[in-house]
DNA sequence: TCATGATGCGACTATACAGTAGATTTATTG
DNA sequence: CAATAAATCTACTGTATAGTCGCATCATGA
């Protein structure tokens, strides 16, 4: 194979604005709402060109999540790059992470309800694959936070993937945006803190102190 | 007024089947994907009749809506019935409440992305006045749990009132129960205690003093 | 028993949307 | 430049679904 020929360029440049289209459309309308033609004409192409790419509606939403997950792994890889940070640490950057991109309008989220679309997703190898590598990833982190003692030990480590990735698709974010009373970066802080130690407050080390000394 | 006819009777019979048959199919494919046709099918009545109750699709949804208001707050008032209970335990009641009504799969769920929907919802006296009635309610148990020291006084109220609404629609729920491997009760005592205290273990009390004094 | 008004229903319309067919343009290669 | 293959576009089809029309049915009250 040569070097990618200008048609070669020019075809990825559409695919990657045609996923654009359906990342920014996903994370604004949500599935069901997305219309096809509204990718094609966000993405400045004709419908019957986009199905030259991809083979229906599913397929699009697929590709989406695969870039979003392929940005998370690289995220991901950049933390383990800092050798100071810690397993803990990581994950707290993850929810961060994503709390980010979801506030800033970017996460592209799918209803779990819609069957067809699950089916198609769970046959779709570039999705799967990204997705079992990236839990992983974040699986070994959380069974080396609950070693050093940072993660809950009761819960099992799939709950608290899940609980990460549900930081995605958190309701809670869009309506304290909404309320228009705080900073983004307050929300951010406040829903990192609420998923990993809670609406409650820690316990005052203080009076506890005396009831574990007496 | 006199008595409710038969009539009477008969026409409220068939409204809550309505309404029941909206619940389920809200709890189960969400809204965009539930078609009015399976409405009526499923409440055993004609589409046209049903419009007779109901005039849109998003009023079908509102009356849902209203019914699990109606019964938040009904469990609402149960738990201030016992004196024992502080604001803490009665809110930690309310996510027990809504996750079992969420795992049982019947609880409704509305695309907050739907903005005809949402415009309905808005304009609708019967659902906005119980969801005030019942955020007041909610509302101030967690400005007293605050003052108890039991609720993080550097959040917002607003953000724990939010934080507890969202357990209606938690997808940690349905990953955990489709795996299998966790009772239901098991899953619902987990996302409690991942609510309140998060995922993070709660601060080794003697290791924390030792800083402390130090 | 009969008139009436509300309620129910089968059959329909209008529309929005996923997906397609076939003509047309465009980059590539000899 | 000409031939070709691939990609794109315009215009279309089929279908699912929200909402409606007009007639049938039935409880009610005189």
């Amino acid at each position: 194979m040569t070097a990618p020929s200008f048609k070669e360029k020019a075809l990825q440049f559409r695919e990657d604005a045609i996923v654009e289209a359906v990342n920014q459309l996903l994370a604004t309308k949500g599935y069901e709402l997305m219309t096809v033609d509204e990718v094609a004409a966000l993405a400045g192409v004709a419908k019957a060109s986009l199905y030259k790419h991809f083979s229906s509606k599913e397929d699009l939403a697929a590709a989406a999540m695969v870039r979003v997950l392929d940005r998370a792994m690289a995220h991901a890889d950049t933390l383990l790059a800092d050798p100071t940070a810690n397993a803990f640490e990581r994950l707290r950057a993850v929810v961060r992470w994503t709390l980010q991109v979801q506030l800033s309008g970017q996460m592209p989220t799918l209803p779990a309800q819609n069957s067809k679309l699950v089916a198609a997703l769970r046959s779709n190898r570039d999705y799967t694959d990204r997705l079992m590598t990236l839990s992983d990833t974040l699986g070994a982190w959380i069974t080396e936070g609950q070693s050093t003692g940072h993660i809950n030990n009761d819960m099992p480590p799939e709950l608290v993937l899940y609980t990460l990735y549900a930081r995605a698709c958190d309701p809670v974010l869009g309506l304290l945006k909404a309320s228009g009373a705080y900073s983004d970066v307050k929300i951010v802080e406040w829903l990192v803190t609420a998923t990993l130690s809670g609406v409650a407050s820690q316990p005052k080390r203080g009076a506890r102190l005396a009831i574990v000394k007496s």
